[in-house]
DNA sequence: CGAGTTTGACCGGCGC
DNA sequence: GCGCCGGTCAAACTCG
């Protein structure tokens, strides 16, 4: 219990979507291992078993993969998206590997097990709080993450990760019961 | 002294 | 073409 991000996540209570295939093929496993690197797999091969236990649509994903915003997608038209600055071409490459959280912490920066390197902090139209950029500090991996406070209630921090890391977690100290977290507030992220 | 952070400058994409 | 904006770079700085 170190790692201020289990604190954090201590008190959720989660659901099994299995989208490891690693975990097998049960609906209930007793202990498995969470690493935050099983979950940095590629948007495409989320199942929609997983989607739909996590209250997230494919569109969401696809809204907030492929701009890093999202706002009332367009159901009408599966190639655009939504999203602050209009109607933005959603771009199948770009959503591969992209999942964001959200989650309520007092901390900025949440020991995901990965060591990150900071190399820009920008304020953002229309926020309150800036968004800080992360690249994985480990060599050769060029794993991303953007952190940002919620708009809407600071309170939360919105982490959204891109890419997979190429090596293993350097700590191996997350391990849940289940996961992911059945209320991170995946469905009603607003970038 | 090396690793990490800060922060202003720069760049590219997009809308007008 | 121009301006806006988000993302990245890199020099200066800080810290252990």
């Amino acid at each position: 219990m170190s790692s201020p991000l289990l604190s954090t996540m201590e008190n959720f209570h989660y659901s099994n979507p299995n989208p490891n295939p690693n975990y097998g093929a049960t609906d209930f496993i007793e202990t498995p291992e969470f690493e935050l690197s099983d979950y940095l797999f590629p948007v495409d091969e989320l199942s929609d078993d997983f989607l739909l236990q996590n209250e997230m649509t494919s569109e969401f994903v696809q809204s907030i993969s492929s701009s890093g915003s999202y706002s009332n997608p367009t159901p009408s038209s599966a190639n655009n998206i939504k999203c602050t600055k209009g109607v933005k071409k959603y771009n199948k490459v770009d959503a591969k590997s992209r999942v964001a959280f959200r989650f309520k912490s007092d901390l900025d920066v949440l020991d995901d097990g990965f060591k990150w390197r900071k190399y820009g902090k920008k304020m953002v139209k229309n926020r309150p709080n800036p968004r800080n950029y992360y690249k994985c500090s480990s060599g050769g991996c060029n794993v991303k993450k953007r952190v940002e406070r919620d708009n809407e209630d600071s309170s939360y921090v919105i982490t959204t990760y891109e890419g997979i890391h190429n090596h293993q977690s350097p700590s191996h100290v997350l391990h849940y019961t289940q996961f992911p977290p059945k209320n991170i507030g995946l469905h009603n992220l607003r970038l």
